[in-house]
DNA sequence: ATATATAATTAGGCTCACCTAAAATGTTTT
DNA sequence: AAAACATTTTAGGTGAGCCTAATTATATAT
């Protein structure tokens, strides 16, 4: 059995991971789970004996196999939950993080492959992370930052890299969504920002923090 | 803020109390919990000075007004989420309890409004038990077992006293379902059991342990 | 009313997941 | 390479929710 608070690490340590590519620091940890570094020494011990990380004193934990396969299986659940919420309960994708944090936990395979059914098999959740299958696999990721692309190109939003409430409510107060066409009109050199159109609407002036916060894939002609 | 083991307590003690009508008695406590007497006094302890339940030493414990209200609203959501596990996702009466277990103790509020919505407001669970609304208000109860119910009278079926997998798979196996319209053709004195018929279709036989578990109400002719 | 059985409480302990403060280790800077 | 700073670990504790064993209340039977 896995509890609460080791589904909480293994996810963290998932996610510094990814996020890093390094090996996972106490304190990072102790960060996005607000506990003290003290207190993640100390479980994270406990879990390496369990075989869900390997972990060298003072040198960070990376996951195991195990542990990354419950990793992946909360992260999938919290997914398709947030889809869930979106799609049929209506809510707002700034709205759901924090009710599929709870519901991420409910311990039931039946359940899962039921919702997934519902959902009619989501390939990604309102903010266009991939879900991944029962096995643990993810989707080839597709996507790279809009702050990679050159001008003139065309692209289409499919994902954010950044999940704050503030960046999702900033995008929603500008009218931009998942699905939208980008186009590149110019970048300014001195400051990164993008003027790019929307929808082949009015021009937007996008910030060097917004466009490498959005992922798009490059629109084929 | 009310944990999970206060939720657990608050709800046993209310449905304790809901079939007893008594003041709930340490040992049915930890039985309904399936923790020792000893764990049980001590938490109600606890719950009496938070307010919860009134206690007196020996005498077992009886729900505030404050602790009556939590306890309403897990129940609430418990059978929100049964509707929404049979009706959305297909799942069979017997399966959905303790996958509601868990997600009654979800919280968000704004969840359970958005859930209420989706199921277009139902007054009852899987199981025909009336569902209070937001308020903690239930409907009136209408039904009483098909044994107090005499020869000759034709019943609908609206629900069930007993919740075990073994009897709610013994109706699906014998094919009755809530809404079925029940006729009393015989009641046998010697072991009290019913013959019937369901939806006018063959005789059957229903032993005092049923029908005492069947709830109905007499249909208007 | 006394003895017996049953139920409830007290006393003392345990584990889990956290804490702070102090010590040790690592990393930078000079 | 030593000093300064940052990070991590160790040591010692805490509260929540549970336990067993022993004790005390309450209910039942003689």
């Amino acid at each position: 059995m896995t509890s609460l608070a080791e589904e909480n690490y293994l996810k963290s340590i998932y996610k510094i991971h990814e996020k890093t590519g390094t090996t996972v620091s106490t304190s990072a940890l102790a960060d996005s789970l607000n506990v003290s570094a003290a207190s993640v020494t100390d479980f994270v011990k406990k879990i390496a004996v369990k075989k869900l990380v390997s972990y060298k004193k003072s040198k960070g934990v990376t996951l195991t196999e195990q542990g990354r396969t419950i990793a992946i299986n909360i992260i999938r659940k919290h997914r398709l939950w947030e889809v869930w919420l979106v799609s049929k309960l209506n809510f707002k994708w700034d709205e759901v993080h924090e009710i599929a944090e709870q519901l991420e936990h409910v311990v039931s395979d039946a359940l899962i492959e039921h919702l997934d059914r519902h959902l009619d098999y989501p390939a990604t959740d309102p903010h266009g992370d991939l879900i991944p299958n029962a096995k643990g696999y993810f989707a080839k990721k597709i996507s790279k930052p809009l702050s990679d692309c050159p001008v003139g190109v065309s692209v289409k939003f499919i994902g954010v890299a950044e999940h704050s409430n503030s960046f999702l409510q900033y995008l929603t107060k500008n009218n931009l969504q998942l699905g939208d066409t980008i186009l590149i009109k110019n970048i300014e050199e001195f400051d990164s920002s993008f003027l790019v159109t929307v929808n082949n609407k009015e021009k937007k002036l996008l910030t060097k923090e917004v466009v490498k916060n959005l992922l798009v894939v490059e629109e084929k002609r």
